[in-house]
DNA sequence: CTGTTAGCGCTTTCAA
DNA sequence: TTGAAAGCGCTAACAG
């Protein structure tokens, strides 16, 4: 294992200073002559800049830090990607740490990645604590949420109210009265207080006689379909659930059951998950398009760096996508 | 925003050198004494040492480059899962660097790693070409690959051939004569040559009149769902797919054409995902498991790293699960 | 346009 | 045990 080769070597074999190759190196004023020599210097040795040295100097890491719940789940993926293409094309790389559903480890990667000297951190949080903005405040870099919002933060997340809100008023324009939702816990304010508020606001607006009623769940598809027993007693026409991955558990649950989708019972989900386009039968759903989050999001990192602010705008687009798992209710005569 | 803490404040206010202050942060020598003061200075200022400068002293970042084809899929998930595990319960850290499926970013990817310094490269890759051998070569860190194998190089990945084997006897052993194994292109040879042969050999050893027909796709459920009619001419009696995201595609072509699942036609496929037991039918499949693969494989390259042999033993388990996919076929009474 | 110089914050001899 | 000193590889004034 040779010794690496660095800028000053460099600088010896083209015979110019180390700074000379600095310059060339960052675009700064030098000579056709000199810049050739020392271009074909790096050729020969195939020297590369030590970035520990440059960072250690420019106080600048191009590193930006993302903090995430998990990473084997298709959605945090596709944020992922988002973030990564952004980040890419104005050359910063992202350092990803997973809490793995842990808000105290959440809390720890948020302050490693300070500590590695990232030039900013991307939260994707769970929920959104005192402690948080405790030490977010704190740091000298700029952070950002997504995924959950608070005041006096900076965060960049989909209107889960307003997606609720569609939901709901699909639901009661398809004459839709006994509802479930089956939700996740309100600890996750986004999902678990916002998309189900949105969803029964709309549906109880001018609508007598209409109920929603609410069975809690997790994220997996195993705890949906436990919950299948608890929600037929509820006699719904309609089972909404707060993602589509619920929908797929509780959907094979009736299967099961050999109850018929939509005929006998509707059911939605959120979130435009392909899965759900090849399920049979097909989910309908309001589809968020996380990789664009992600990019907004990057974005918004890369604008706090640079000391400006961040847009107000933040509509992600929310479009319900009607498949095959939802039917009308024909009213029968007056009853109810 | 105040000029960060280093170890020369924190030298001054403990009223000690900053070798001792080093020496204290790495658990050299250091008086019961000096160490309280010392220690109170750290918490007083909220003291954190910078990376950068020590990383660019010692030539160890702690950094493990990993290089993936793509984030937004579940079984890179749960690789990456099991790797961040290890890596974390030794002190090291992972830096993702995603190639979005195309292979000169990849290799890219690979430069760009060992330029920032990591220790060592987990290489996630879709195909090993002679660039990838030029390239890891040069290098003086070590890599390893996993997902595809070559001579030459260390890699660690699950048998491919052995899964497909496994799946080759079960059908076999179910009476199915007639296949049609809906796989990817060769280009990937873990999946593309390995895992169909594995099959194809096991299916047709000792077993005249059996055939098995190839039809390629992508991972995409469209792309299989596409394939549908193609199969179809056919007429199999099974339908194999390379993974079980395929086979939920094509189980959506059965299900609009209303063949019956497994009476009519039985699927398989292979992957053990999550969603395959909630499908209808559940998916039979051979699962893997692949955080065993990202631990594996992030021990193999702290192994590397600490001058060790690689182990020779990959075994990863392969297990056959059966759900509710194949039936057995029963002999009509000699024909064929 | 170019070289000299200082120094980023840390670790690590070496000598005390 | 401890401190002084050197230096990791690089950038950025500054003077020329």
């Amino acid at each position: 294992m040779e010794r690496k080769v660095t800028i000053q070597d460099i600088a010896t074999m083209a015979g110019v200073s180390k700074s000379s190759v600095s310059r060339y190196l960052n675009n700064g004023y030098i000579s056709e002559d000199k810049a050739k020599k020392i271009k074909s210097a790096i050729e020969r040795t195939g020297f590369e800049t030590n970035f520990f040295a440059k960072r250690l100097k420019t106080k600048k890491s191009g590193l930006i830090g993302i903090v995430i719940p998990r990473i084997d789940s298709v959605t945090v993926g596709k944020f992922l990607n988002g973030i990564n293409r952004k980040l890419r094309e104005n050359d910063y790389q992202g350092m990803i740490l997973i809490s793995e559903l842990d808000i105290e480890k959440e809390l720890d990667n948020i302050n490693s990645l300070n500590q590695q000297g990232v030039d900013g951190i991307i939260i994707n949080s769970m929920s959104i604590t005192k402690k948080h903005l405790e030490i977010t405040s704190k740091l000298n870099i700029p952070t950002i949420f997504t995924g959950q919002k608070s005041e006096f933060i900076n965060y960049i997340k989909l209107d889960d109210y307003k997606a609720g809100r569609i939901m709901g008023e699909y639901f009661k324009a398809k004459g839709h009265k006994e509802i479930v939702f089956l939700g996740i816990n309100e600890f996750d304010k986004a999902v678990g207080i916002e998309r189900k508020s949105g969803f029964i606001d709309a549906v109880k607006e001018n609508n007598p006689g209409s109920r929603v009623q609410f069975v809690e769940t997790d994220f997996t598809f195993t705890s949906a379909y436990l919950k299948g027993d608890e929600i037929l007693k509820y006699k719904p026409t309609a089972i909404v659930c707060a993602t589509d991955n619920i929908c797929l558990g509780i959907l094979r649950y009736l299967h099961e059951r050999n109850i018929k989708v939509p005929d006998e019972i509707s059911v939605a989900g959120f979130g435009g998950y392909e899965i759900g386009g090849v399920s049979y039968p097909a989910i309908t759903t309001i589809a968020f398009d996380y990789e664009l989050i992600g990019i907004k999001t990057a974005q918004g990192i890369l604008d706090l760096i640079e000391g400006k602010e961040l847009e107000e705008n933040n509509d992600i687009a929310l479009e319900l996508i009607e498949r095959e798992s939802v039917k009308e209710i024909v009213d029968k005569g007056g009853i109810g």
